[in-house]
DNA sequence: TGTTTTTTTGAATGAACGTTCAAAATGTTA
DNA sequence: TAACATTTTGAACGTTCATTCAAAAAAACA
């Protein structure tokens, strides 16, 4: 007789249970992805970071490339996570916004700072892995499309479809130029030139 | 006796003569790695990209390192002159820098567009290659710096520096954010509502 | 305890990787 | 033509790559 447990929105097998958390072995695998990209990640790294052996490896994610797009979904839906998160916390949706943006700067300073790693892939993978590539353009689209409802919380939906499409392109900037060393003086002041909609913090209501 | 014959900048080997043009090479050894990335590149799609033979690619360039080093510090000085050029051939430097951007939307439309090569250097090796990676941030110092340069030419040295952080991270941004399908209706637009000061164009001498 | 089912193990696989180098070819000079 | 310097050739090298699978171990039930 076959008894199905569900436990903690998993099902558990009637023999034999799996000794690894699959949830904790995809966080180390985005980690290593995350720095190493996809091409400059070998099996025997991901080996490593996981502690798994190429066996259990391979039968729980079929493969590397599996592995990479569990991996890469799992990052993707943590972003928009945060973000909501921020927006949520925060005494305004411009306020929430503009500290977002201050704070892509400053996790730049971290020494072990390796980007976005969405955008990575888009840039590693562009001319290689079509399956991999449709599903990062999928989850580009959802967060601009999640920035694009925020806004319309205070703006009308044609300046939200247009903002959104501004707040994309300058994180990927912040993304990019955050690699240099030498960064804005005053970042609050350089996203405020770039950004002028966040500063009329005091009228929120032009919608 | 021995006869250096300097010809167009190289000086001719007194026995045997190259049949290749490292000049020729470069250009195809660029646009190899600049498509698949350095860890996506085999050395065997740069002996048929460029049709010499192993022996022949590591007498003179002497590792896949070498070549990669060779053809990124190339494509960065192709940057900076096509950059100049423009600007030289616009009727003035508001309108120059407009059309460049406008320009890198544009490029992003052909269905073999692979972004910035620099750009892709710096976040695919970020984590690995020290030696590729101080290249890559000398070479964006100076396009950064020949920016600067122009704009002086019509603002004051402060409000350069400034502009000129703007336009590298917006351009960043557009060399990403172009990646995705949707593109803004009016680009222009977008620029003007993004970098303000592009529009006075009729009082270019601020400074 | 014995049976059954699932998971783990880890050595082994063949392919692809970047690189080397002795030999052949090339072209110039004497 | 003979001697010489340079370049080209391409088979071969050792390493690392992602992946496989038969055997062992683990866990639950009868």
């Amino acid at each position: 007789m076959l008894l199905n447990i569900p436990v903690l929105n998993k099902v558990m097998s009637v023999m034999a249970i799996k000794k690894f958390d699959v949830d904790v072995v995809l966080e180390q695998a985005i980690n290593t992805f995350w720095q190493y990209g996809y091409h400059g990640t070998s099996m025997q790294q991901l080996l490593q970071a996981t502690g798994l052996r190429p066996g259990s490896l391979y039968r729980e994610f079929e493969s590397k490339e599996g592995l990479y797009l569990l991996a890469l979904s799992r990052y993707a839906a943590a972003t928009i996570t945060t973000v909501n998160n921020r927006i949520q916390g925060s005494s305004s949706v411009i306020e929430g916004i503009k500290s977002i943006l201050v704070d892509l700067f400053e996790e730049a300073k971290a020494k072990d700072y390796c980007g976005c790693f969405l955008v990575k892939t888009q840039l590693e993978l562009s001319a290689h892995n079509e399956s991999i590539l449709s599903n990062v353009s999928e989850e580009f689209a959802k967060i601009e499309a999640n920035y694009c409802a925020i806004l319309k919380t205070i703006f009308s939906p044609e300046i939200s479809l247009q903002y959104a499409k501004q707040l994309m392109l300058i994180i990927f900037g912040i993304r990019v130029y955050s690699y240099q060393s030498e960064q804005p003086e005053d970042v609050e002041d350089f996203i405020l030139s770039i950004l002028p909609w966040l500063k009329d913090d005091s009228n929120n209501n032009i919608k």
